[in-house]
DNA sequence: ACAAAAGTGTTAAGAATACACCCATGT
DNA sequence: ACATGGGTGTATTCTTAACACTTTTGT
């Protein structure tokens, strides 16, 4: 049998979250080469023969966010999806990865790309499959957060007992009883009390807490 | 900048999980091919351009196992694997399914390759990183019927408390009690009892229950 | 004194767990 | 009669959920 083997093409698209203003935001670059061109988009990019997916993220990360990939506490790989024809010459299959960070200032290599984070409820039109690709990391986020400590590369080392429980409520989407909340997540006996308190205002401060371990761990009950 | 974009190999491997003997198993095959030439594999095969891994899926259900990914009540895409150099000549990538279904003879075109099902308590040595990728499956598998009707994939229509209890024991390892197991599946409304009895020898009969909906269901709680 | 957010207590409903028991069948 | 697995009841403990209350700050 006379084959050659011709392999599609092979993308990796980055949904990299995080928390401004209380709302849960990601990352969209302007793109500046067609198809799409002048559409947001998520930053992606080939991956070429030779690279594993989390080098082509690399790749992706120093040249299109300014940010080497291990900055990320939280880097996840979440479903290759293979519906969206990428490019219009044929089909390609894009592997994404998820990514969580606190207080990332975005800066791309090409100006024009200029990266900007947008609220999940106010995203702008998208290229590709795009929005699905957001909607699908939404909900792994969310089971994350629910069964691991993955909040904790949402928050500074610092944070007070509301600061957690607004990122709680901007990644499920509802409002949580404070007191139950607190009495819940102390149970589990991963955050210590730091001597510190945050004064944000005419009101009595709050103590600041961190977690014991700055790492992915299981929690003992769902949230 | 003149560049030739040159895409990774891609591959698509299944795990196809069956219970048997009141054991979950996995389907085999004997590599005819090198590398790992005799070595046991999961069921797999090159994705070529212009196909979704889905078709790629179907080619290898239907040459390699004799069935169609149709057959399958329960298919979900797992994760891309490319740490195993599948190929000695280069980086590939693979992108892994679980498919759960009952009853199935498997049957490949090619004899040599004699598709067969092992219990996972029992694995033979295997190629490529094919350990890994079936310990994901299980683990993936165990959050599904715990969080979803997945089970009904991998049972009969009709179908006794006890072997339904069974199944899970075998998926999640550990023992369950019969009667809180009872009460708590029941609570979710999601079966009928048939007027039939299953009758299985000195004892008595075991009344046979069927799934309203032979679908994908969130479970109320988990299990 | 008051507004605003921090922080705590209490109770009732619901779920999980452990364990003991009865029932119907073939031999 | 008895062994075997089918099928059920109940009490205890742990979680969840709702809601009301006190504390500390700046103005």
């Amino acid at each position: 049998m006379e084959y050659v083997y011709h392999a599609p093409t092979l993308t990796v698209d980055s949904v990299i979250f995080q928390l401004i203003d209380n709302k849960l935001q990601v990352l969209l670059i302007n793109r500046t080469n067609e198809p799409f061109r002048g559409t947001w988009a998520l930053p992606g990019g080939y991956n070429a023969a030779g690279d594993t997916t989390l080098q082509a993220l690399e790749r992706v990360m120093t040249t299109k966010v300014g940010t080497s990939v291990k900055a990320f506490p939280v880097v996840e790989q979440l479903y290759a999806f293979d519906t969206g024809a990428r490019d219009p010459r044929g089909h390609a299959v894009s592997i994404t990865y998820m990514c969580l960070i606190n207080g990332l200032v975005p800066a791309s290599s090409d100006a024009t790309q200029q990266p900007t984070f947008f609220a999940l409820d106010a995203l702008p039109k998208l290229a590709f499959d795009h929005a699905a690709i957001i909607k699908f990391a939404h909900e792994r986020l969310d089971t994350r957060v629910a069964s691991t400590t993955a909040v904790y590369a949402l928050l500074p080392k610092r944070f007070t007992l509301t600061h957690l429980q607004q990122a709680y409520e901007a990644i499920h989407g509802r409002q949580l009883d404070k007191c139950n909340f607190r009495k819940k997540f102390l149970s589990f006996d991963l955050l210590v009390a730091t001597d510190e308190y945050a004064q944000e205002g005419a009101h009595r401060p709050a103590m600041l807490y961190r977690f014991k371990e700055q790492k992915l761990q299981p929690l003992l009950r769902d949230f």
